[in-house]
DNA sequence: TGTACATCAGTGAACGCGCGTTCACTGATGTAC
DNA sequence: TGTACATCAGTGAACGCGCGTTCACTGATGTAC
């Protein structure tokens, strides 16, 4: 079917462009996001730094199908996590959804900061954000986990939602895969996310390793009280 | 008493020092934490940059001390919300908190990036961390807040903790003022920590507002299931 | 009140650095006849 | 199978930039007699 025939030349000029991106990710978990720069990445390739611009029509474009990368990996990483338990294990899959998005963040710190911390120096963000569609996978996959627990959660929403209160393409796909769910249950979600992001943002910077020796088991213990919350149970297939 | 007269030169000497943090302080608000420079500073001051090595050793030294500053203003804020409500009205005074942090950081985002965020580009951490004092204090405050609730509190924590898990300073902060408190409270109030930062800090890097209008009323929601949580109520003295 | 000296804040020029970006070019790879 | 031409990836040198940091110095402010 549609597979693209690619000349000789083609799949050279996809695997130099590929090969940028990962010279680049390399340098960043290396030594931080400074470390992106077109004169590095070509150094550690054996290129001029010129040349890079056959690839990429600016420092910032590269940056962008970084940050678009890397945001996918961490959404695959958590999906893939989640699909792993049953769905009738809604406690078990939200567990695994936010371990993973932990673990994930411990193993690439840089990566987390290039997606959620200050954007590289200098860096300006494009149209829309590079990181919307990433972004918005990603609430959908939490909207996903709410709604499995929508009827009998307790923390519920106090406040009144509205569909228009949310980004339009984000309601599209929520919508779409949960049509009975209100849309205070969005709302619901994106508390879930702050709660998630928080304590792993805290400890991916340095704040809570200074307070607390296992900051692990702080966000273990935070994950339990949302399924708590959320009125949901684990089943035995728990995750220490 | 022991104020401490200071000569003509001591002064100007200790004002000069100060204006040039005020006018990185500004820069940063202006233009990113990038735009925190030697030279960037000098040149706002009408002075050589190599004249402000007569008041901080490296650029490291001042960023230290930017740090510190914007970090203690930070937890000076939320304390003075704080302590306007009545100790009896432990609801109002999370909420007090809370919001104050958000306000904060919406009038002070690269305050708050600098202190949470990436840490300015190429700025090493100095031993203990510049910013650990005020992190100490912001912990003990968000134990007094939980100390409060800490009979009555529904979210509890499910793991078993030890004074050792901890910081021994932050402990000794704690004890000293809450004699009674068990360990697991400490691990309380890093929760509480981590849902105020999470929500907080995906607003402020711009991950909020791109999924929801009003990302301040699910703060709000956040914080009143908080307290709900905590099984504290709200008095009259509710905050919109 | 006046002079001689010490202190010290700030100057200005220089150092070496790495950066993003441009551009005329070379030389290998691919295409057409 | 061989030749003539077109494509195009990558070169290398240059541009102008701002940065942190050093250092010999100037000149005003303060101190001691």
């Amino acid at each position: 079917m549609g597979v693209p025939v690619l000349s000789r030349r083609e799949r050279l000029r996809a695997e130099t462009a590929a090969e940028i991106k990962a010279v680049a990710l390399r340098l960043m978990s290396e030594g931080g996001p400074d470390a992106i720069s077109l004169r590095a990445i070509a150094r550690e390739m054996g290129m001029t730094a010129g040349a890079i611009y056959g690839y990429y029509d600016t420092r910032d474009t590269l940056v962008s199908a970084l940050i678009k990368d890397v945001y996918t990996s961490l959404v695959d990483a958590v999906e893939t996590a989640r699909d792993v338990l049953p769905a009738d294990d809604p406690a078990g899959r939200i567990l695994a959804w936010g371990q993973t998005l932990r673990e994930w963040a411990l193993v690439n710190p840089e990566g987390f900061r290039l997606i959620y911390g200050d954007p590289v120096p200098g860096y300006q963000e494009p149209e829309g954000g590079a990181a919307a569609e990433a972004a918005h996978r990603a609430c959908a996959g939490l909207t996903g986990l709410v709604a499995a627990a929508w009827p009998q959660a307790v923390i519920r929403q106090p406040g009144e939602y509205d569909w228009t209160d949310f980004d339009p393409i984000l309601v599209g796909l929520v919508r779409e895969e949960f049509p009975e769910l209100p849309p205070a249950a969005v709302a619901l979600a994106l508390r879930v996310w702050g709660r998630m992001h928080g304590l792993v943002a805290l400890e991916i910077y340095g704040h809570l390793r200074s307070q607390v020796k296992d900051p692990g088991r702080i966000y273990l213990d935070e994950l339990r009280d949302l399924t708590r919350g959320l009125g949901i149970d684990e089943k035995s297939t728990t995750r220490a």
